[in-house]
DNA sequence: CAATCACCTTAAGGGTATTAAGGAGAGGAC
DNA sequence: GTCCTCTCCTTAATACCCTTAAGGTGATTG
């Protein structure tokens, strides 16, 4: 099999899949691929660069899997579903992305991808950005304390998690949302934050 | 000075501080206490216990500034609020807290500070940890995209960071503190959500 | 006074990412 | 056919890192 950032980005992937994100190495990626450690150096600038490429991938495929719901609301809650789904099927994930420093076209490519469906679904694109950032921001963060061994007896409790995490993203999805309405009716029934933007 | 667990953890929180959490190691936290690195150990199991500790001191901070606001909804914006800016005052502590496995006892009994506030504001302490977790982890998760730097351009765009924040955290704010009411009331307009305990 | 214990040292083992330099082979130019 | 070049990988070396083992020193205590 020839080297390729493909081949070596999947073989990341397997590894990461089956030991976690504390044993994944350079070379145990390339053991596993039977090749030299520094040979992946030909493809891949260096580890940070193979994780970035690793998020995407994910990301990628949370998008594909996100519905096509019309409103704003409803993409909102399918996106952060999508999103958590992919952090506990892919095993340390979250800890992966937290680690991080995406590529900046494809993070631009992606954002434009959700930004577009936010606003076909009725959303104004600054709010837009914000409902976006905030979904992400929340499903990360869960997901990171969800897979914290320590912290979940004390945060969820004997609580089901999946509701738990379910109703609070509903919270925030439509609270977003009804800020977008407002923006758009100027009739709604909270006000504009002010001062939305800098300078 | 006398080696110590406090003094290790103050400054290892220096040199995070000063270089960020990517160059933050035992050994530069020895030659800084002018040690050898095994001297740590015996005031420490191991790296991630003091990576826990550091998290811990950070989180007692917050709880420490966080208001005595009377509604739940008061409380737990403003305990964001801390949150973050922690966060951005303390550097790389998002992907510290991200990256350790606090002990369980310290979390136990932040914990439960943060629902007794939470309880005495009038929520159910099943929601309250609901409401907590949801807190922490789209602060985190917040945090952890504003200091990345590829990809804040693209999610908040011209926007101020500051307003953003605020604004979803609010929104989810009120929309936990709604659902607590529409407990409490039981003719709240929405209704609880089914199934919310295990088995 | 001797023994113990706390605390730190040096020494060593094994892990990591990364760079430098060199070799083997494919492909094209002439 | 020969030579050159470029691609892709190898070996060698550097420089970190965490952690454990074993040994020494000085204060404390019986």
């Amino acid at each position: 099999m020839a080297l390729d950032q493909q081949v070596i980005v999947s073989a990341a992937r397997e590894i990461l899949q089956q030991e976690g994100f504390d044993k994944l190495s350079l070379r145990k990626i390339a053991d596993a691929l039977g090749v030299q450690t520094p040979a992946l150096y030909w493809h891949v600038r260096d580890r940070a660069q193979l994780y970035g490429l690793l998020a995407e991938q994910f990301l990628r495929e949370v998008i594909a899997q996100t519905g096509l719901e019309t409103t704003g609301r409803d993409w909102l809650i399918s996106f952060g579903t999508a999103l958590r789904d992919s952090h506990r099927i892919n095993r340390d994930s979250a800890r992966l992305v937290a680690f991080v420093q995406p590529s900046q076209t494809v993070e631009q490519e992606v954002a434009n991808v959700i930004l577009d469906h936010l606003e076909a679904g009725g959303m104004s694109r600054d709010l837009a950005r914000i409902a976006c950032s905030s979904m992400q921001a929340f499903t990360l963060g869960w997901s990171l304390f969800e897979s914290n061994a320590s912290v979940r007896p004390m945060m969820i409790g004997n609580l089901d998690s999946d509701a738990a995490f379910l109703l609070a993203l509903t919270q925030l999805a439509e609270g977003l949302a009804s800020v977008d309405l407002s923006f758009q009716q100027t009739n709604g029934t909270k006000p504009p934050p002010p001062d939305l933007f800098v300078g």
